[in-house]
DNA sequence: TATTTTGTAACACTCATTGTTACAACGAGA
DNA sequence: TCTCGTTGTAACAATGAGTGTTACAAAATA
């Protein structure tokens, strides 16, 4: 079990997309070079990062734009948007037997449990901003022309 | 995406083992009826924590029996005994072009956060112990009793 | 030896993920 | 207005993991 790539996709996207606003036109296909998928992937993933208010699209002229700043997108932003987890993390096997005293009781003793193991690692994804991820980017970029 | 259900019934099996040792004999049939699934996904379960030495089984008298101390057993055992992740929480995208200036430094900038987030949640694991939920479960049913 | 249970192979079904082709809808410039 | 590049999206295929089932040999005990 993995958490989708559409999350890692989406990061470098934006990252791609801040990047090179200036130089080019940031269109799915530019995109999909950098990724290396194809183009249809990126503008599905796009366009669930357009619903969650993230990025714009511009068709016919065409490119992809942030929606905010930066600094205001989390790694939790984008791991709701892209729709990696429904809801909850951990796959409850479907039918205890409730007339076994552990069967009709294992929910109330995992539940609470489960949702706290998801919340640390949904809070650590709030941490985290894309701003972050841009600068470090740059930084390493502008090692690169030394 | 979801944590497959291989962990939750993993849990409810070591709680059933522990809760009825005394009183049945506690083999996969009489587990796979609390859990209610095929016999055959406990036995297979059964033998991802035995390789764990989470558990032992008994051929042709029958039982499973825990191999240690529950409250030597974390959350975090059993998640890695029946291999719910195998090595990275997130799927990476397999080729970014390391022609584009992003492309290439997408690894270094992100590798790292990702562990992060991962490490939160394993770590959340580790802090729960096998036996709070055979003792929560316990006064539970107790409650039932009254 | 007979009986019970485990261990495991061999399938099959379902579903999410990922990838592909195709094309209508749209927007901007010629 | 027409053309062209681009987005939005449907439709489909391939793959792999998860889950479930039947079947049966291997082992342990009475």
């Amino acid at each position: 079990m993995q958490i989708s790539s559409r999350f890692t996709i989406a990061i470098h996207i934006i990252t791609c997309i801040e990047t090179f606003k200036d130089e080019y036109k940031t269109t799915s296909d530019f995109l999909a070079a950098s990724v290396n998928v194809n183009p249809v992937i990126i503008r599905r993933i796009l366009q669930q990062l357009k619903k969650a208010g993230i990025v714009e699209t511009k068709r016919g002229s065409g490119g992809a734009y942030a929606a905010k700043p930066l600094d205001e997108i989390t790694f939790y932003d984008i791991y709701k948007a892209v729709d990696c987890v429904e809801n909850d993390l951990f796959h409850f096997h479907e039918n205890p037997n409730t007339n076994c005293p552990v069967g009709r009781n294992i929910h109330f003793v995992l539940d609470n449990r489960l949702h706290d193991v998801q919340n640390a690692m949904e809070n650590k994804l709030k941490e985290m901003k894309l701003s972050d991820v841009v600068n470090d980017t740059l930084k390493l970029i502008g090692k690169e022309a030394q």
